[in-house]
DNA sequence: CATTTTGTTCAAAAAAACTTGAACCAAGCT
DNA sequence: AGCTTGGTTCAAGTTTTTTTGAACAAAATG
């Protein structure tokens, strides 16, 4: 039905077209992504939503984006887990829309538990096994300085896991500038 | 000269094996540096060099974790040029010879530097794009949008610049547990 | 100066990461 | 039930990144 939405002229074009600045903002992502070790399709799809004020469903996000079914189910997925996007149903309509999270606070706390926590765990786990392994050494110049380096490397673990309540604590502050009182 | 160093069996013997433990946190580091995402094999060398006492020599290093001289070469350079690692020429050898640098502060600085102080440039110059090209729009409503849109963003990459020397500062903090007196 | 040693460079090979699209599933409609 | 729509999955294809190794350069040796 509706055929016809594509070219019709009283249609708003922004369904339909990129403004340079959009491209701009979305390159801006894109590199923003990759530069944080995710896919840079997932920053696409996440700096389209961005600059959107209206949700998006994903045949629209294909189209904008030009790329694939299985890009955009993907990256839609892993951005949702991320909690850097959320999705909205428009009522009676059975398409599932998307809107960007644009509060720092939450993107760098959904990365944070997504990314950074779970290395954390899996480092625990690896000084565990290096201090089993250092322990067995029978030399003892050589079992002195892995107990060293088991140390060091506790320590930096330690100090990791300070870090990170830090840095979502500060990036808490201020964030999406007052204006047009919101939350 | 001196062609028999490899075998001699009163030479060290952990100059040509690794221990159970040297493998596990190399291990470590090889995962470490991709999630950091940097390659794989500058992970494995600094954490071969973080295990040892003695400065090692590329072909030494090329030796124990089977890689190419490339590699080797290309990797060194960069963990260099990170902080990572420093070089030091035995008196009267033509050898290069490189050693970790261990402390956390240290190796967080090169990190920001060199990774995320440019990421954070570009952003300036990524920002005043779409600033100009926001400017230009006819559209009332178009132009609103894309102006939050800009504010939003260098909110953003205020709160990041802000974040940086604090995870410097928190970092430092007793770095390298204290013991056996050193710097 | 010819040779050996040490280290760099870079084009090509290999490996890893990402994207695609066709097959598939589930839910709503007629 | 059969048809259509919205969405997921995953094997295969593409692109990007990383590694390799042979050719090269520089410096010491004899």
């Amino acid at each position: 039905m509706n055929a016809f939405s594509v070219a019709d002229p009283t249609t708003n074009k922004s369904l339909n077209t990129l403004d340079d600045w959009e491209v701009a903002a979305i390159d801006l992502f894109l590199n923003a992504a990759s530069s944080f070790g995710l896919p840079k399709s997932y920053g696409q799809i996440y700096g389209l939503l961005f600059c959107r004020d209206q949700p998006l469903a994903m045949d629209e996000i294909m189209k904008l984006l030009q790329i694939s079914k299985g890009s955009a189910s993907q990256g839609l997925r892993a951005l949702r887990q991320l909690g850097a996007v959320s999705s909205v149903f428009a009522p009676g309509d059975r398409k599932e829309r998307f809107v960007a999270e644009s509060r720092l606070r939450k993107l760098v706390g959904g990365f944070l538990r997504e990314q950074a926590d779970p290395h954390l765990e899996k480092g625990i786990a690896r000084l565990k096994q290096i201090e089993s392994l250092v322990k067995n050494l029978q030399d003892e110049d050589s079992r002195k300085r892995g107990i060293r380096r088991h140390e060091i490397l506790s320590g930096w673990h330690r100090q990791m896991s300070r870090l990170l309540p830090w840095v979502k604590m500060i990036v808490g502050k201020s964030d999406r500038l007052p204006k047009k009182s919101s939350d």
